[in-house]
DNA sequence: ATGCCTTAAGCAAACGTTTGCAAGCGTCTC
DNA sequence: GAGACGCTTGCAAACGTTTGCTTAAGGCAT
């Protein structure tokens, strides 16, 4: 009845006429929906594998009116023309990748430059996607907002805000903020600084929540340095700021790999960590604790964030009008503080 | 004749409809393929634009036979349970990102844990993705030969080999390992190591090309120490190598992540770098001049090995049987050689 | 033998595009 | 004035699935 020889299945339909029965047959045998005699399906099933046959995913989308993918995008709003390495996001990334998987959804990944006010509409348009991921609000609340009003499937990874109308997932950076602050005042570290940029409001709430945090003597003296969150961008400008002659006793920077420039300018520049000053970085990726000394950090649970991010997602698309979720931060205290 | 009314237009057949024209005018409008009046044309896509339409991808890519995305592959076949966190992937996902993009195709990342030998047929039978891009043959180079020797459009980012079958794009591992050697020696060191998983044929390839590159006498008293890449890992291993006794004066690691490691674990046993020993590193990402003493490494070219892996797949999917490409490495000298 | 119920499997439309073919129409040439 | 030609547009089939509806067949009670 079927012939053993190889040959090529390329759909539904060749199956059929090789097994004798109907495309619908075939679908339901192979997809598992539907009533069918067992001794059929698993006939159908062995054919299928034998001939090495999958349903095409794209057609089977098509006719479901859905994706089966999720994007994931990174917008280098600020940051223009930086390449971002930071092991931040392949973490992430990576949970994200899990997650999704275990939902049978691929991840689109798409860097984007933003242009103008139309790139996330347009990219949600073409029907690519069943539902968004954005890392980071970037310079783009605006758009994310616009957005937000009348698509419900998309979820930010970010800094949570009343200003804001969409959905985010993110930890507490405020509070992350305070904690670092509390532990360099009780270090007894007095003359401090906060390197980062504040036009990413992530970032601008942990500088916030730092200040707030201090004593109110301290408040004031508090420097803010602008500074990219690249290796090469934060590494020149910690080297500039040291040799302009700074030298504070504690500083608190964006991101890990931010404290990592700063610890290595410090060195260079004769002072010693913890000894002189005290550094405190923010992530607690990986690689936070191969630094010499190890790095004091604001840890983020990536990986609950990622799991946070892809349940919310799914309610949502669900049609469940589920809202923003705030993750505790945590101090991670190592050596450079 | 056209309402101004944002009404919801879903298909073309809906903008055909308001327009008074034909779908097929309407395709012909908005992908600019084929003759159609210039007027009409312009009407169309203003209309288009009115009403905020975008051609479904999906449907597009399903009527054209393709799928419009190439997946890029983390196979995890070695450090199972290990998160990759290393920048070297995400600088990697960048490049490759964007060298999709510029092409027009959409980037499907997923990582993969190996299961049996017949995870990458079945991905690529789904249909999904036009073509695949694998970063690492981890232990998987059978697989990737099985699958090679019927699919084109297939590229492997690693090591290259004349007993595989599938097309690679890589850094040329065993020139690595020898600028490391020459440059060890130089520098009087010889008491060596090297730290890496020699499973993984990269790895391998850079401690062959390293020892084979040795005078004869140093060649048997070379230490190979076996270290998964992750930072955790590394660091258990370098710290308890060290916490063994041993006291050697030139260190490799297998990437920059394990240097970092060393680095650290050297350091934390109170040897001085490069006061006692030396330590080099592979990849060059951005984070090596951030340690202190700045990692001396051998670089890989990662955005041109992204945009050649990305040039061959398409030279391969046009049909085209175009072959490996190698690259070659550079010796980056800092400060802790 | 008839009718009814249950189970199994087929038919055909639909998802939103693209494109070969053909038709309509105006213009040019001889 | 008739045929040829070029340009523009429409028709309908096709891409590979899923699924509501229908039919066929068999079993069982009457």
């Amino acid at each position: 009845m079927d012939d053993s020889k190889p040959e090529q299945v390329k759909s539904i339909a060749d199956l059929a006429r090789i097994g004798g029965v109907s495309v619908s047959t075939v679908s339901r045998a192979l997809t598992g929906k539907g009533a069918l005699n067992k001794d059929t399906r698993e006939r159908i099933q062995a054919l299928a594998d034998r001939h090495g046959f999958k349903l095409n995913v794209a057609a089977q989308n098509l006719r479901l009116g859905r994706s089966g993918a999720i994007a994931v995008l990174l917008p280098l709003g600020h940051e223009r023309g930086q390449h971002l390495s930071d092991p931040f996001f392949m973490v992430m990334l990576g949970f994200l990748a899990d997650a999704l998987a275990d939902r049978g959804y691929d991840l689109l990944l798409s860097r984007v430059l933003p242009q103008g006010d139309d790139w996330l509409d347009s990219f949600i348009r073409t029907g690519r996607t069943d539902g968004v991921i954005i890392i980071g609000q970037s310079n783009q609340s605006a758009v994310l907002d616009r957005t937000a009003a009348h698509y419900a499937p998309m979820v930010i990874w970010g800094e949570q805000s009343a200003r804001n109308a969409h959905i985010t997932v993110g930890t507490d950076n405020q509070a992350g903020g305070a904690l670092a602050a509390q532990h360099l005042v009780e270090r007894g570290r007095r003359r401090l600084a906060f390197f980062g940029n504040v036009a990413v409001p992530e970032f601008a709430a942990r500088y916030q929540g730092f200040v707030a945090a201090l004593p109110a003597e301290l408040r004031d003296t508090v420097e803010l340095v602008h500074t990219h969150i690249t290796p090469q961008a934060s590494l020149e400008v910690a080297a500039a700021w040291f040799a302009a002659g700074n030298r504070p006793d504690g500083l608190f920077a964006a991101s890990d790999v931010v404290a990592m420039s700063l610890l290595s300018a410090a060195t260079d520049n004769g002072l010693s960590v913890p000894g002189d000053l005290s550094i405190i970085g923010f992530d607690d990726i990986p690689m936070a604790r191969l630094t010499s000394p190890p790095l004091t950090t604001v840890a983020q649970d990536i990986e609950g964030g990622a799991r946070q991010l892809v349940d919310l997602l799914f309610r949502r698309l669900a049609g469940e009008d589920a809202g923003s979720i705030s993750i505790a931060p945590r101090l991670v205290i190592r050596e450079s503080s």
